[in-house]
DNA sequence: AATAAAATTTAGGTTTGTCTAAAAATAAGT
DNA sequence: ACTTATTTTTAGACAAACCTAAATTTTATT
């Protein structure tokens, strides 16, 4: 049971996208993937072949519980990375994503075992999302405000900070509601505005009272 | 000048067979690397390509300036990370090796650095060799008895106990001079004989006593 | 419901690193 | 020195992971 950096690589990123039970697409996949869906569909044949995807040709496809276990073990080990470069080598949290993203693939558990002991068995890596024990399970992701993500992270709305009739009509106007997956492109200085992407709508502005009346999860990485 | 984990693995292949300036064949780097002679010079013709090989045709080679200082970089991201795996996450000096491996391909000159300055810039790694600087400058490899040299582990001899003529003889007949490289096979409990095997000569098996007289410097990894 | 648009897959090709089998060059033995 | 043996290289294939271009299926639009 050892898998390619690749299969790795794509596996991860189909927990990501799928977060929860959603079914994933060949193009949102590719483009995450910064490759092509002709690249993906091989990848998927692959994986479905060894039982980690669920996939039928044409259609959306989703992590069978096999592939859900293998991907909980490589955000395990990119998170646990991530908390060991910032709190022992003193790396800032903003410049470690890379070196975890090939750090976790080192193939060793005992080594992610002595690691995590090491380490003092921590539950949330530096961006305050939630460490897989050995078993899989995590805690609940931390909730922050939108104001606080990161530009580049996607993020799943978890709650909104009123229910004023004036606020529900902007976010059906936006379509954003609770489970809404969203990415921060930019934030502006100058009004403290955010420019955000939703799935397949084109990227929009919102203001910076509505991004502090919005609290989410971050997902990624 | 980024490298594949292949041609690192070559390199540093290369870098231990020829040990100074010693000239290696296809056929040896091919024994090392568990691969075929026919893969081998692909190989030689791309790190010659690369001018990180000194190498033409149907001749032994050895690893040009260039990629000496490769192949020190390599060395010391490779005993950075077993003093970590001992000295920190708590494993034995004996179970180290192929995780190290695997970790000294991990591409991020600012995370040795950062590791080297966590480890307090430690000089030999557990295995008693020196962890170059970054300049790729290191200090003398430790020299220790031959009789503590751990089986599969290349060595040079460095020194010898005595100057008897009988030990002389012994030690031309068997053809091993200061500067023979070579290898333990096994460690006998029984009268602590040792099976060794240098260069091209059939293995043979040496006496606790020729063992204890002579002194050797680790070579590999 | 028929057609246009978008998403997805197939077909065929590339690169990296490996292999086997055969050919060429070097080294060894008499 | 000449023939044999060994070493090394070439030629041609293969798997993994990617690509482009063309074909197919699904989705959207009128």
């Amino acid at each position: 049971m050892n898998f390619t950096i690749s299969e790795e690589n794509y596996i991860k990123a189909i927990f990501h996208l799928q977060q929860g039970d959603a079914k994933v697409t060949t193009n949102e996949l590719a483009d995450r993937l910064q490759t092509k869906p002709a690249s993906v569909t091989d990848m998927l044949k692959k994986l479905k072949a060894k039982k980690l995807l669920d996939y039928e040709k044409y259609q959306a496809f989703s992590l069978s519980e096999q592939g859900k276990k293998i991907a909980l073990t490589v955000v395990r080990k990119h998170r646990l990375w991530e908390y060991f470069l910032v709190n022992k080598l003193d790396f800032g949290w903003d410049e470690v994503h890379e070196i975890a993203e090939e750090l976790e693939h080192i193939n060793s558990a005992l080594l992610i075992e002595k690691l995590d002991a090491f380490l003092e068995f921590p539950k949330f890596d530096p961006h305050g999302d939630p460490i897989p024990d050995c078993n899989g399970k995590m805690e609940q992701a931390r909730q922050i405000n939108l104001i606080d993500l990161e530009p580049g992270k996607l993020a799943e709305v978890s709650a909104v900070g009123s229910q004023s009739s004036e606020l529900l009509e902007l976010l059906k106007h936006r379509n954003i509601g609770i489970g809404t997956i969203l990415e921060v492109l930019r934030k502006f200085g100058f009004d403290h505005s955010i420019e955000l992407k939703i799935k397949k709508v084109p990227a929009f502005s919102i203001s910076q009272q509505l991004a502090q009346t919005l609290f989410v999860k971050p997902l990624i990485n």
